[in-house]
DNA sequence: CAATGATTGTAGAAATATTACAATTTACGA
DNA sequence: TCGTAAATTGTAATATTTCTACAATCATTG
C-alpha cells in the first residue's frame, strides 16, 4: 500500500505530534464543543488537560482532542455523559497502545 | 511491517492533524526558537502563520513547526537565513506532497 | 414535583500574544 | 578596521484569550 515508507515515517514524527498541544479555544473550534463544556467535562474527570505549570492555561494534546470528539459523538447518540465516558475509555485504551507502538517505530527509524 | 493497518490509519486522522494549530508560545517551547525570532522569520516571509481572523493571535500548524525546526537546524549548521529558507523550501515541497497523499488515503479509509 | 445530571452565563482577574519603534550583535567584503 | 546589511533581541503599551468561582437554567426520570 505504501510505496514510500521512509518518508511517511519521517513525516509522522510522533514525537512532535505528542508535543503538539493546543489551547482550549482551538479545541473548541476543532471539535465544535463549547469551551465551557470542555471545562465541565474536565471537572468531571472525563478529559484531562496537560497543564504545564501552576497558574497557566490548559493545553490539550492529540489524544485528548480525539477523546473529546468521541464523547461528543456518543452524546449525540443519546448516551449519558458517564456512559459515554466509560465507552470512550475502552476505545482510547486501544488507541493509546497503537500510538505507543507507532512512537517506538518512528523513534528508531527517524535519526 | 504494520500488522494493524486500519487502526494505524484511524489513529493518524490527518484531517484532525491539519486542524491542530498551536500558539506561538507553544511553538517556541517545542522548537526552542524564541517567539521574537519566530515573528521575525515570519516578517521575512519564511514562515507563515495561520491567522484565523483580523486582530487575533498567530497559530501554527504541524508543517509550519516542522519547517521552523528545519530552519533552525540549518542555521546551526552555518547557513544564512535566506539560504536556509531556500533549502527548506525544497524539502517542504516533498513533505507537503506526502502529506497530501496521506490525507487522501485516510480520508477515504476513515468513515 | 423533586432531585440529579448536564449545560450555560458571566464578571473580574490572570495569562498570553500583538504591534511598533529601536537597539544590539554578527558576518564579511572594501 | 570601518561600513553595512543581515539577524537577532528588548520592551512598553495594548489587545486577545483563558481562568476561576459563583450561579442559573434545562432535561430526564423516579
Amino acid at each position: 500500500m505504501s510505496t514510500n515508507e521512509p518518508l511517511d515515517l519521517w513525516l509522522l514524527d510522533v514525537e512532535l505530534l505528542k508535543k503538539l498541544v493546543v489551547g482550549i479555544g482551538e479545541v473548541s473550534e476543532i471539535t465544535g464543543v463549547p469551551q465551557r463544556q470542555i471545562r465541565y467535562w474536565e471537572e468531571k474527570g472525563i478529559i484531562r488537560a496537560v497543564k504545564e505549570g501552576e497558574g497557566t492555561t490548559r493545553k490539550y494534546d492529540y489524544l485528548s482532542i480525539k477523546k473529546i470528539l468521541l464523547v461528543k459523538e456518543l452524546l449525540d447518540d443519546g448516551y449519558t455523559l458517564d456512559a459515554a465516558a466509560k465507552k470512550v475509555e475502552d476505545r482510547m485504551r486501544t488507541v493509546t497502545e497503537v500510538f505507543k507502538k507507532l512512537a517506538d517505530r518512528t523513534e528508531t527509524a527517524n535519526e
